[in-house]
RNA sequence: GUCCCCAUCGUCUAGCCGGCCCAGGACAGCGGCCUUUCACGCCGUCAACAGGGGUUCAAAUCCCCUUGGGGACGCCA
């Protein structure tokens, strides 16, 4: 049987983590087996859908490099399959028409919750033969005994007793259908054979199933990853900082360092914390998913994306650099950005952060603030050694790192100095940071004009 | 309140068809090495089976209870 999986979206918001990483399950499970994993817009709430949302959730899976297969679907676009459906539901005498008020049910719910009992409508209309008409929703008929099991591929059994569950709404006043009937006949026209979803529908799963049995339809294996939580492990939510995977990428993350993060949250393959996309197709099959709720840890996610950082050609790190300089100001070349990127690979986690430490490179002497910290190596002593190197470094006949190199610890043994004494002046004068590359890189980097005129500007500084 | 689910280092987790585990890896922390600085890298170190009962020759591993956490209970998805 060919494995059909599916991630289903309502545009409601931007992608999130949560909703990114049930995607990847399910784009894992459907890539391991050779089968289809498909898309649905869950559009059915007009008030709060927007088109801006949807793109924002395709251009973010496209990001995270999931691709989908065939047409997607659009719920708001199929109102008339959804009631074909529910007129069959109708004729077969597992719904039926109810002209309850919203807050009559409320009410009900109050009489359920004051008797210690699970809040729920009571079934009035059941009997009552009702006819289609304004104001009228139509609802299934729960079993009035039994029981609901079904095997997780996450949590194992999970087995509820029917009476928990009410008559719920199938169609709405307004003619739309809800969430349980429209994912229900969609997945299965979708051919849909695997669901991961979050752990918050494991209680929507047995509402489910009774429609796929009202409707004659085959059940899909669920599976329910647990929701990823704050670092404080409650709900993930604003406090946390970023969590929309778009606001990730602007940070600078590497796609693949956010896949492989959130796949480890709630996943494993024995100790192995790196795996590349072929590998985690290779490996993922459903199973070895944790039961158990995740917290989010920035921490690691910021260690995994240096190290997809620092293995990333140069070239393809350039490329996805530029637009981030380009942000800051700077619209250079790719060529130069490619030059100087082996000075700050090791020195960043993210791509921000990477642009941000080659500004420095493309600020005019002028432009260059001194930081504090770095302020100190520029004393008497390291002053008056900038000017001695400024002569001998305008009169060098090649200009390269190696050279420089060679000059700066010739310097320092003629004239019995420690490279203490001009290292940390040099590059104060350089780019302003008591940190950084290797002084000789930096200089190679920016040009024996641009470093000559930095070394004079700082070497002329009053202290 | 009712129902469902979960429970190993601060965090992600391995182990969970019982003995190889006085519990392994990774991130973070701490210490050190390397080093002109900052990083990287390397080495080392701290640190957990929620509690209580069983079952068993033997339990992190199986069962029960307690406690704690999460989720659901919409004409939202």
């Amino acid at each position: 049987m060919k494995v059909i999986t599916r991630f289903p979206p309502s545009p409601t918001g931007h992608l999130h983590i949560g909703g990114g990483r049930t995607a990847i399950f399910n784009w894992l499970l459907a890539r391991h087996f050779g089968g289809e994993f498909r898309l649905r817009i869950e559009d059915t709430d007009a008030t709060r859908s927007r088109q801006e949302y949807t793109d924002s959730i395709l251009a973010s899976m496209k990001w995270l490099g999931l691709d989908w297969d065939g047409e997607i679907f659009y719920q708001s676009r199929r109102l008339d399959v959804y009631n074909a459906y529910i007129d069959q539901l109708l004729e077969t005498g597992h719904a039926y028409w109810c002209d309850c008020t919203p807050e009559e049910v409320e009410a009900m719910r109050e009489v359920a919750r004051a008797k210690g009992e699970k809040p729920r409508y009571n079934g009035k209309c059941r009997d009552r033969g009702l006819k289609a008409g304004p104001g009228r929703v139509v609802r299934l008929r729960v079993p009035d005994d039994g029981r609901i099991s079904f095997d997780d591929m996450v949590k194992g059994p999970i087995s509820v007793d029917v009476s928990e569950l009410d008559d719920m709404v199938l169609r709405r006043t307004d003619g739309m259908p809800t969430y349980n009937l429209a994912v229900v006949v969609d997945d299965h026209e979708m051919g849909v054979t695997h669901v991961f979803r979050g752990d918050d529908h494991v209680s929507n799963t047995p509402k489910q199933i009774l429609l796929y049995q009202a409707l004659g339809f085959d059940i899909p294996t669920f599976g329910h990853v647990p929701m990823i939580c704050g670092p404080d492990h409650q709900k993930l939510s604003k406090r946390h900082g970023a969590r929309a995977v778009v606001e990730y990428q602007k940070d600078g993350l590497i796609p693949q360092a956010l896949v492989n993060y959130l796949v480890r949250l709630g996943w494993s393959h024995g100790d192995q914390e790196i795996f590349s996309l072929p590998e985690l197709i290779q490996l993922f099959d459903g199973t070895n998913l944790n039961s158990s709720p995740a917290a989010f840890d920035p921490d690691k996610l910021k260690w995994l994306n240096a190290h997809y950082l620092r293995a990333m050609p140069l070239d393809e790190l350039a490329a996805m650099t530029r637009p981030f300089l380009a942000e800051l100001g700077y619209d250079v070349d790719q060529e130069k950005i490619k030059s100087l990127l082996p000075m700050y690979v090791e020195r960043s986690t993210d791509i921000a952060m990477l642009a941000q430490a080659l500004t420095v490179y493309f600020k005019s002497a002028d432009e260059i603030v001194i930081e504090d910290k770095a302020k100190k190596a520029l004393n008497d002593d390291g002053r008056q050694q900038l000017s001695r190197l400024h002569g001998l470094i305008s009169a060098m006949p090649v200009f390269s790192a190696e050279a420089l190199d060679a000059l700066l610890h010739d310097y320092v043994e003629k004239n019995s100095l420690k490279f203490k004494q001009v290292g940390p002046p040099l590059r104060s004068a350089l780019i302003g940071l008591a940190g950084g590359p290797s002084v000789h890189d930096i200089m190679a980097g920016l040009g024996k004009e641009e470093s000559l005129k930095r070394i004079r500007r700082a070497a002329e500084l009053a202290s």
